[in-house]
DNA sequence: TTTTTATGTTACCGACAAGTAAAATAGTTT
DNA sequence: AAACTATTTTACTTGTCGGTAACATAAAAA
């Protein structure tokens, strides 16, 4: 009988992950960028497994199903999304309106990889129904801190809206509709469209000038 | 051999449609409203069938294939929504912002549609490459229109807008984001969401006063 | 009545893709 | 060396669904 393993500290740094992990992601990535670039239902697994060199079966030993592979893509956007709330700055130092675009921007830029998009294009009507609930509730956690923002703005002066429930939704609906053409038009890069898109609502058609 | 058949004049009248063309679009409309629903892949023909009350079969009687049922749903919808440049009053007569306005309203209201959403949220990769060439030809087209709007208020002093291009996009993308949402916030109503889109992305988000 | 045309149904096929069982391989421990 | 563990493969099953063939039915035409 051995007696009890000594530990060794430097085997779990937290940098060291175990190679089961290392590659757990590698078939996550892959998944996000092909389900994003796809779309969920046109991928076959045996696409994925191709791009990882590997054989289907070798994803079922990662992941119990396709689902669950969806699921984490999504939940990973999701959580980078949410991630982006946690950057705020603290309340106070700047106005509502720029803590709000700074919001937006770093959420433009989630938006920009593929597990965003993921998170962002992917029905949640693929997930099974205890998936969604869970996806629903960090949706739901994303638009209440864009709203807090808004009404943040709305007090301070900032920010002009009657409605910060729909003025939340257009703001990120209006985010998320990036990822749907920036494929079709490669010439005008992520970053500078969103700069546009943010400029465009935060100032309006209408010119301010009199 | 009989003779030739005397033309009777009201059996030809447009309004009296032959039976099967009737039947054709009631399979047309069934088929968007659950499409735009559960999505394409998700939906089988047997559940648009059962819907009209019909076998599968039958519907093979009016459309060669599913796609070909998507591809008339998709082009349907995009041609109420091209439909809409075309109610465009005279130029001249108003600024381009009123137009453009007006417009987007109308725009909205198409997508409140089953077509409408059909063409919105369903992307085109479903579609064969010459299905694709067509309804990417209309869509350049409808975007061709709001930069049109665009740059004629920019010209009139109406609009204020550095780039027509991502400006289209981006009122585009808001206004297409609402189908997104609304089935999920039923309290909020199609038109009331369209309005207050379209004010903040008229007014912006920066106040005017001060 | 017979024939033709339009419309619909039953019963089936075939393909694709998700998912699984079990063997193979390689590395590690005893 | 032997045994055990982790990982991956080959080969297979299975369900779903798009699509089709062939027949049924009924109305209109001849």
């Amino acid at each position: 009988m051995p007696g009890p393993a000594i530990a060794s500290p430097w085997k779990k740094a937290p940098e060291r992950r175990s190679e089961r992990d290392l590659k757990r992601e590698a078939v996550l990535t892959a998944a996000a960028r092909v389900f994003s670039e796809r779309g969920y239902h046109r991928t076959s697994l045996d696409e994925v497994a191709q791009i990882l060199n590997v054989t289907k079966p070798t994803l079922y030993y990662y992941f119990k199903n396709k689902e669950a592979m969806l699921f984490a893509c999504i939940q990973h956007g999701l959580d980078m999304l949410e991630a982006v709330g946690d950057a705020d700055p603290a309340p106070g130092e700047r106005t509502g309106m720029e803590r709000l675009v700074a919001y937006l921007k770093r959420y433009a830029k989630v938006n920009e990889t593929d597990f965003g998009r993921c998170a962002v294009r992917i029905s949640d009507a693929e997930l099974s129904d205890a998936s969604r609930k869970k996806v629903r509730r960090i949706k739901t956690e994303i638009d209440r801190k864009i709203r807090e923002l808004v009404s943040n703005g709305i007090e301070d002066g900032s920010i002009a809206s009657s409605d910060p429930k729909i003025t939340a939704f257009a703001l990120a609906g209006a985010l998320n509709s990036i990822g749907h053409w920036h494929q079709r038009d490669a010439d005008m890069v992520g970053q500078k469209i969103a700069d546009e898109y943010i400029a465009l609502l935060v100032k309006g058609l209408a010119p301010r000038t009199r």
